[in-house]
DNA sequence: TAAACGTGGCT
DNA sequence: TAGCCAAGTTT
């Protein structure tokens, strides 16, 4: 085991030095560190600053994301992805809001009870926000720690998580919430996954896989399952209202966006016109299609246009379109037809 | 415990 | 380029 009060005023001295001029570390407010946290989940840095500035731009406190429209909500946040996460962030903000006063608890335990507080955010909202000595061990730390003990166990397993966020809790600075920080950051800069730099790293005299020259077998990775493959035909319905059919997804999968009728490509129009009461034209030829990769599936899909005389509450009208919340799944599907900005006509 | 959950950057 | 990975949580 490394020495650990050298290491930690090591690195608590090195990001001070080198720290990036992040937008969530302008402020002490409570509500837009949670934000940001919620943000940075599965989601890089880069990806998350123009929404981070979206959003403390237009909800501008805690009451304010508590009150808003969850579809308006979900609008700003399409294109982020993991789009429970802001359901859950407003559950819980609301949550906030009628329980504690519109005020952030600084008591942990009642923290982690909130809807979408994980052991990760919960101890970085608590540690950077109010420091409290929490670790905040996410797969930057878990990278890091794993190299500087050599440590071979399953990083992905929530029971060696929570090992070593006790291990790293067992000797925490007082600067809770900077140390978290320092130590996602060494991570994030110098102790990278695929080409480490070792040669400028701070701690490379305590890392332990450096000095056997082993950085690049940890952490211990296992091989990752295949994705499951979809085959999709999907819709263009058009009326003669300049009006076109949308679904409002209500599973799991994207759940709350829209998007355009989406059939297994076995399914006859027959039983489409029957499922929702519609008399259809016959499709066209397909008018192109797209291969659209989640983290465990695969849709492809193919576009047809068809045309319908009815009306009826799933039909909306097409200038509304750029106005619903809608996967980038849907978006390049809408693309095919209606490229780049002309779908707002 | 392990699968489900989005999208884009990077090599 | 195909695949890994990103400031993880829920069920």
């Amino acid at each position: 085991m490394f020495k650990r009060p050298v290491f930690n005023n090591t690195l608590l001295n090195w990001y001070q030095a080198n720290k990036r001029q992040l937008p969530w570390r302008q402020t002490s407010d409570p509500f837009k560190i949670w934000l940001s946290e919620v943000m940075l989940q599965q989601t890089q840095v880069i990806t998350v600053i123009p929404y981070y500035e979206k959003f403390i731009t237009k909800y501008k406190d805690l009451d304010a994301l508590a009150e808003a429209d969850e579809q308006a909500l979900l609008k700003d946040w399409e294109g982020l992805g993991y789009y429970n996460r802001i359901r859950n962030f407003q559950h819980a903000v609301k949550e906030v809001q009628e329980k504690y006063d519109s005020k952030v608890p600084d008591n942990p335990d009642e923290f982690f009870k909130l809807k979408g507080v994980g052991p990760y955010i919960g101890g970085a909202v608590q540690s950077i926000a109010f420091n409290n000595q929490l670790a905040a061990v996410d797969g930057n730390v878990l990278r890091v720690m794993s190299r500087l003990n050599r440590d071979k166990r399953d990083m992905t397993k929530a029971s060696v998580q929570k090992d070593v966020k006790k291990y790293i809790e067992s000797d925490m600075p007082l600067e809770a919430g900077d140390y978290n920080q320092a130590l996602m950051e060494l991570g994030a800069i110098i102790c990278t996954p695929r080409t480490p730099k070792c040669l400028i790293c701070p701690v490379k005299a305590h890392c332990e896989a450096e000095k056997a020259n082993e950085v690049m077998e940890y952490p211990l990775k296992k091989k990752q399952k295949a994705k499951q493959e979809y085959y999709y035909n999907v819709f263009f319905i058009l009326n003669d209202k300049d009006e076109i059919m949308l679904i409002k997804q209500e599973d799991d999968l994207l759940k709350g966006m829209y998007e355009l009728p989406r059939f297994d490509v076995d399914t006859s129009i027959e039983s489409i016109e029957e499922k929702y009461n519609l008399t259809l034209s016959q499709p066209s030829a397909p008018i192109g299609s797209h291969k659209h990769i989640f983290t465990h599936k695969i849709w492809y899909m193919e576009g047809y246009i068809v045309y319908t005389a009815d009306h009826n509450e799933d039909f909306i009208p097409l200038s509304d379109l750029q106005n619903l919340p809608m996967s980038v799944a849907m978006q390049k599907m809408i693309q095919l037809i209606y490229p780049e900005g002309e779908s707002g006509l």
